[in-house]
RNA sequence: AGGCCCGUAGCUCAGUUGGUUAGAGCGCUUCCUUGACACGGAAGAGGUCGAUGGUUCGAGUCCAUUCGGGCCUACCA
């Protein structure tokens, strides 16, 4: 049956198609091993995508940098679990869920909690898929089967148990501290929820008048609404300009309120005026203080940051309207001295941008030091590694000046802290489910804490909640710790870093089963309670100016935009070759269109194999990329007769070598264009070209039959080699090729192709080399002497080495068909004087054609490269001359100078009398 | 305040431990619709590697200084 595929290369229709079949025959489900699988293991946590969310470009190039190491070692015959699953990220999908009742002019508060969340979930099911089915049609080899949501009933489940636990050990305490509180949200945030932004402000000097005395003592500050808060004034103990009013009394203004004057070394006698107001309730410096000082706490605002009765006159104000009124007020009674410009770092919520407001709230806490301590030492000890290296500086860096984390937020969706009140005593119980009375008095009056946890809490335990903990599992010893995470710098301390305090703590003496953890080449790590072994952390990615990716900026690439356009193994292509580590990738479209241009070339190259199969061999096919052959190397069954096949059999196996190389170095540009240089530039420019008359319609049939053969079996490797990268276009020839009856379900089971050192053939490359060249130097003087394309023309050549006319002379019709020539006639000497010739060191070539050249361009053309030769000919003596590079360069360098230098002398001498001739 | 990254062809980027002639894609110029492919083929032009100084037999690569661009972390009002 003849192969059909279409003139040009359409993705949109194959790549639906393929998605859908991968996942419909479910060909990356991973069930449980049983003991005595002996596969090594290649474990995938996916950094799970927002139920909020739709898939932008940096989920795109981290899902194609996933899948191309995750089909790459499926297809290595790894033992390979990608799990993919979402987040149910509390703070966004409550906002989004809020906005939608808004316009249905409902209020959260209104519904009550219960209706709400149900509300949630309804939304949830609805619109909470989006990036995953985004994945879907990505290609991403996910086991589909695994798919986890972090509010799942286990995974929550696990949330509460992990809770009890730091709960019972002392490492979560329930305190009254200055958090960082969104009034906008309602709810507390954690320090890496707020983004610090450099604003033009405003320094405030206000006067305070000392009681008792005539002074004043001035204050500067940047928050001048917050002054009615105050209850201290402080000053440096070693600033003398106010020895004299220690101990004494100021009187507040606005507030009239008698608040002391401390000495404390909070005040900075560089600063300002050396006073600082003490806030004890408005900012934690002040906070701090406060204890230290044993001050009252006056928070003068509200939830929403309106000023509360304890701001007296400006209660009901905003924050803002407030310190208009208070600056106001002050300047009215002249106790404002100054307010100058000043640049201050404002504190806005991560998720909304609302101003971020310090406040005095009862939160819980993870007491973050001890389970720190085990997360920098698996880091510093080698047993999580960072990709790249400098990520782990930066990483140790923050882990060593963490603070203690508030995971309490006042929303209603998320992960409710198991946490009881008594009404009757006010005793504080956790535990795992909901007691039945007061372990205190005995009372049934209990209230579950209204608090949801962080969602990172959670998702910081996915790598072990996820293989069935707390229970222990046989997933877990196969598949923990995960082989590798890939994430966005953005996520390294929100994520990464807990993760890995969580796994080493809950995992503590967890070990992986050890046949497994040899044969994934993990027996050097001794450490398996870590979440990971490997962290590689992506670039940004960027749009073609260079600009960050912002909604707001409105310069957001969609990528499934992009993908419509030019194909997702285009996109993926995009992705992978700028995937260079420590840029930003700069994704600009133009880039995807050359691949989709790549792509084109491999379906017409796909053709044309086709065209011959159909033709010379039908019914041939490869048979050699099955399971049963998963241990072969290089190119099974391919006939390397004639010089072309020699050389692209070697080119074949040491792209294969650069390929495992560049992956296993996370080098995903070096893969993706050793591949793309292999494919157009070589098989296509070249050994297609070259094998055309040995599958012509008059060649002999057992020759065509073993050229198509190896055609056949070299491009089917060459689908295998390429798949993790561009799986859609691959998938659609490979399954071609067998016609329908592939001996594997897909190209993604089918082995990857491994060098095999026996293939690879050192003179077959130098030989082409050569060839090469004498028909790029013939093409080149045809341009010049303006020869008409479709003209034969004669050429003559000499080389003085034998071996060099015998490679010309065994590959004549080559030079003859690939040049345009019309017939060869090899020469006795030089033919580097004539007009309209070329000579390189190891041959000289002559066109011979009536038409005369153009002499000045000839001329400045020669002097030019003239020049060149001669600055390496002095280059590479001064070199050789020198006893200190002699004794010093390496053996081979020297070698290679020598081998050169004498090519030079050849061409300077060839170039150099041409040059006199033309005079 | 501290730390990190970048500066190579018009544009976007490679250039692994210093070593022979600094590469690619896009764009540009000229020619060609030849039976896989014009999303193609052939040939070509284009770079004193941000600047200065140093180490070295040898520097795009290492060091120092400097200029320009970006990012992150930080409780100094």
């Amino acid at each position: 049956m003849p192969h059909e595929l279409p003139k040009a290369y359409e993705p949109g229709a194959i790549e639906a198609h393929w998605a859908e079949y991968w996942i419909k025959e479910k060909l990356f489900s991973v069930k449980t091993p049983p003991p005595g699988e002996s596969r090594p293991v290649f474990t995938l946590l996916l950094p799970p995508p927002n139920v909020t969310g739709r898939l932008h470009m940096g989920h795109m190039l981290n899902q194609t940098q996933m899948d191309v190491l995750v089909r790459w070692h499926r297809m290595r015959g790894f033992l390979t679990l990608w799990l993919p699953g979402t987040d149910h990220a509390g703070i966004a999908t409550q906002m989004m869920v809020e906005r939608q009742l808004a316009k249905e002019g409902k209020k959260r508060r209104d519904m009550g909690r219960e209706a709400f969340i149900e509300r949630v979930w309804e939304w949830k099911r609805h619109y909470g898929g989006a990036i995953l089915d985004q994945m879907k049609r990505l290609g991403a080899s996910v086991d589909w089967d695994r798919e986890y949501f972090t509010m799942d009933e286990n995974l929550s489940h696990a949330v509460r148990d992990v809770f009890v636990r730091l709960y019972e050990e002392g490492l979560i305490y329930r305190g009254k501290y200055i958090v960082n509180w969104c009034p906008r949200c309602g709810t507390a945030i954690s320090d890496l929820e707020v983004k610090h932004e450099d604003v033009q402000g405003k320094l405030y000097e206000i006067r305070y008048p000392v009681m008792g005395t005539n002074e004043f003592i001035t204050v500067a500050t940047t928050r001048p609404e917050t002054m009615l808060g105050d209850t201290a004034v402080a000053v440096n103990e070693k600033d003398e300009r106010y020895r004299h009013l220690h101990g004494k009394k100021v009187l507040l203004p606005l507030m009239n309120r008698e608040i002391p004057i401390i000495t404390d070394e909070l005040a900075n006698p560089e600063f300002g005026t050396g006073a600082v107001k003490v806030t004890p309730a408005h900012d934690p410096n002040d906070f701090q203080a406060g204890l230290r000082h044993n001050l009252p706490q006056i928070d003068v605002m509200d939830e929403h940051a309106h000023m509360n009765q304890n701001a007296g006159p400006y209660a009901g104000l905003d924050r803002h309207a407030a310190r208009e009124q208070v600056v106001h007020d002050l300047r009215s009674q002249g106790l404002l001295v100054a307010e100058k410009d000043y640049t201050v770092p404002l504190g806005k919520c991560d998720r909304c941008g609302t101003v971020v407001e310090p406040r005095l709230s009862t939160q819980w806490f993870v007491k973050i030091a001890p389970l720190a301590k085990r997360a920098i030492e698996v880091v510093e000890a080698g047993e999580v590694t960072i990709i790249p290296e400098n990520y782990s500086q930066i990483y140790l860096n923050w882990m060593n000046n963490i603070h203690d984390w508030c995971i309490s937020r006042q929303l209603w969706w998320g992960h409710r802290i198991p946490a009881w009140r008594c009404a009757g005593c006010n005793e504080m119980m956790v535990a795992r489910e909901a007691p039945s009375k007061c372990t205190k008095c005995a009372s049934s009056q209990l209230e579950q804490d209204t608090d949801v946890l962080d969602t990172w809490f959670s998702s910081g335990l996915l790598p072990f909640t996820t293989l069935g903990w707390p229970q222990k599992t046989r997933d877990q010893e196969v598949f923990y710790p995960t082989t590798l995470l890939i994430t966005a710098y953005e996520i390294l301390f929100f994520w990464v870093a807990r993760m890995i305090m969580f796994g080493c703590h809950f995992m503590d003496g967890h070990h992986q089963d050890p046949a497994l953890k040899a044969a994934s080449c993990w027996g050097g790590k001794k450490d398996d309670s870590v979440p990971f072994r490997r962290v590689y952390i992506h670039a940004l990615v960027r749009d073609a100016e260079r600009q960050k990716m912002s909604k707001t900026k409105g310069n957001v690439v969609d990528p499934i935009e992009v993908i419509e356009k030019y194909g997702t193994d285009a996109t993926r292509f995009t992705l992978a070759a700028m995937s260079s580590p420590g840029t930003d990738i700069a994704f600009n479209p133009s880039r995807t269109d050359g691949y989709r241009a790549f792509a084109n070339k491999i379906w017409n190259a796909a053709r044309f194999m086709f065209m011959n199969l159909d033709r010379v061999a039908p019914g041939f096919t490869p048979g050699a990329s099955g399971s049963e052959t998963r241990t072969h190397t290089g190119i099974a069954g391919f006939e390397a007769n004639s010089l072309e096949d020699r050389w692209i059999l070697s080119r074949f196996n040491r792209v294969a070598q650069q390929v495992h190389e560049s992956l296993d170095a996370y080098r995903f540009d070096n893969a993706a264009t050793s591949i793309y240089d292999f494919f157009w530039g070589e098989f296509c420019d070249w050994y297609i070209e070259l094998i055309k008359p040995r599958l012509a319609d008059g060649a002999d049939k057992e020759t065509a039959r073993i050229a198509c053969g190896n055609l056949v079996r070299l491009f089917e490797a060459s689908l295998r080699l390429l798949h993790p990268v561009m799986p859609f276009i691959t998938e659609e020839i490979w399954q071609a090729i067998y016609d329908g009856k592939p001996p594997l379900k897909s190209i993604a089971l089918a082995c990857y192709p491994t060098a095999d050192q026996h293939q690879v053939d050192l003179q077959a490359e130098t030989d082409m080399a050569i060839l090469q060249d004498l028909i790029v130097s013939v093409r080149n003087l045809r341009a010049e002497l303006k020869v008409e394309q479709k003209l034969r023309v004669p050429i003559q050549v000499f080389a003085e080495d034998t071996a060099v006319r015998a490679l010309i002379e065994h590959n004549q019709g080559a030079v003859e068909r690939l040049a345009n020539v019309q017939s060869i006639e090899f020469a006795r000497g030089s033919l580097a004087k004539l007009p309209g010739a070329r000579h390189t060191a190891r041959f000289d070539v002559h066109v011979v054609y009536e038409k005369p050249i153009d002499v000045l361009a000839e001329r400045a053309r020669l002097a030019k490269e003239l020049e060149r030769i001669e600055k390496e000919i002095a280059n590479g003596q001064r070199q050789l001359s020198n006893e200190q590079f002699l004794a010093k360069a390496p053996a081979d360098v020297v070698e290679g100078l020598r081998r050169r230098a004498k090519e030079l002398e050849v061409l300077r001498d060839k170039t150099k009398s041409k040059l006199d001739q033309l005079k």
